[in-house]
DNA sequence: TCTTTTTTTTTACTTTTTGTCAATAAAATC
DNA sequence: GATTTTATTGACAAAAAGTAAAAAAAAAGA
């Protein structure tokens, strides 16, 4: 079995979180194995992209047997990184970061939860997933002391402007971003965006689509 | 100027929303005529590409000048469908479901939130964005009364197993679905899933690969 | 051992992106 | 006011990327 997974084309990755979700899936009701045609099938996409894609990374299948799940889906989460036990902060304790707070399936995914930063000084102390709010003034000390890795940014365009600078300066190395604006950083600091208006207009496109041609 | 745009390729759409913020943007800084080169720099494409794109839908711009932001804009937008006004719905008053409702950005955009429910007791009435939270028992009555088209869910998995089918019976056209599970609908409901845990796997991988070829 | 299943590998096809260039509009010059 | 120059699109072509299908090979199971 190739570890080596160099030139993964992107649309492949973005895959991976899916397929990572369903063999969790089919593994917590017990089933052990699995061929690319009856996924495919659950999956809804063809037999012939999954083993494609399962491919990229070396052959995890067997010939006349099809896939062992648990090896799979162990190989898919330590492809995606998961098993590097990322350590998580999370800027802004409003609605949002508190949504993400307590999102529990980031802590089962292997995110550690170490930290949640807000500038508005009434929230100070208050306690969230077992972790009470910090002030920004503590946001470089806090991040250089406990080796945070992933920033995850719920906050407004401006604040976000004040706020990337500093997290890129004490070198860190993820940012998840939910502002409605594209930030810049280095080439070193990987990000991804989630833009909720813009999925919300995908969403209005398809209706808008479907209202022309059914009606 | 043509108006039709029948097969415009997915990757096309998905791309619509990002264009329509940058030209919202220059449009708010007084910026009344922007050409592909720029646009490209500004946005990290090619101008290729953009004008492909914009092409898709009949020719916005005019040689030896450029497109006209504020006709490209609201030409996008309606290509999105954002001039339909879609009514909309949140069902789940949870964090999540509260940080949505405060996101002004769906306002802007054209989609009027009509309603919240969640089916707590002890949210009932409680006012979010002048809203009151209601209780499931009234969902399709209210539905029906409102015309309402888009339900942005935000409730956890087993909850969405519940709600889906209710929704569809009543003829919702849209749904925006947070739980991190793929919902089954009959072909003429559109749907969209914004998955977070995926989005951070995603990240975990970029910061995987970074750190492989960096260090 | 032989048939069946199912992957791997290869090949073909489709879609998407990028690059080029003639056509055209605007601006500048004469 | 006519002519030249520059800017920039739209359309097409080429290249790249991605997807699906087919052929070949390996293992499982009878």
């Amino acid at each position: 079995m190739r570890s080596a997974n160099r030139d993964v084309p992107v649309v492949v990755v973005k895959r991976l979180p899916r397929y990572y979700r369903y063999l969790g899936e089919l593994l917590k009701k017990g089933v052990t194995r699995i061929s690319s045609g009856e996924l495919g099938k659950k999956m809804g996409v063809t037999a012939s992209q999954i083993r494609q894609d399962f491919n990229c990374f070396g052959g995890f299948g067997q010939q006349g047997y099809g896939y062992d799940i648990e090896n799979l889906h162990r190989e898919i989460g330590s492809i995606l990184g998961l098993t590097n036990g990322y350590k998580t902060i999370i800027v802004g304790a409003g609605h949002l970061g508190h949504a993400l707070a307590n999102h529990s399936n980031f802590a089962k995914r292997g995110f550690e939860l170490v930290g949640i930063f807000d500038k508005d000084p009434a929230l100070s102390g208050q306690v969230i997933q077992g972790l009470p709010v910090q002030m920004m003034e503590t946001l470089e000390d806090f991040c250089m002391k406990n080796r945070v890795d992933i920033a995850i940014l719920a906050l407004p365009k401006l604040a976000i402007e004040m706020v990337v600078p500093r997290l890129v300066k004490i070198g860190i190395k993820g940012l998840l971003n939910f502002s409605y604006t594209d930030i810049e950083v280095p080439a070193d600091v990987a990000v991804e965006n989630v833009h909720l208006s813009d999925s919300l207009m995908t969403l209005s496109y398809k209706i808008t689509q479907n209202t022309k041609n059914g009606d």
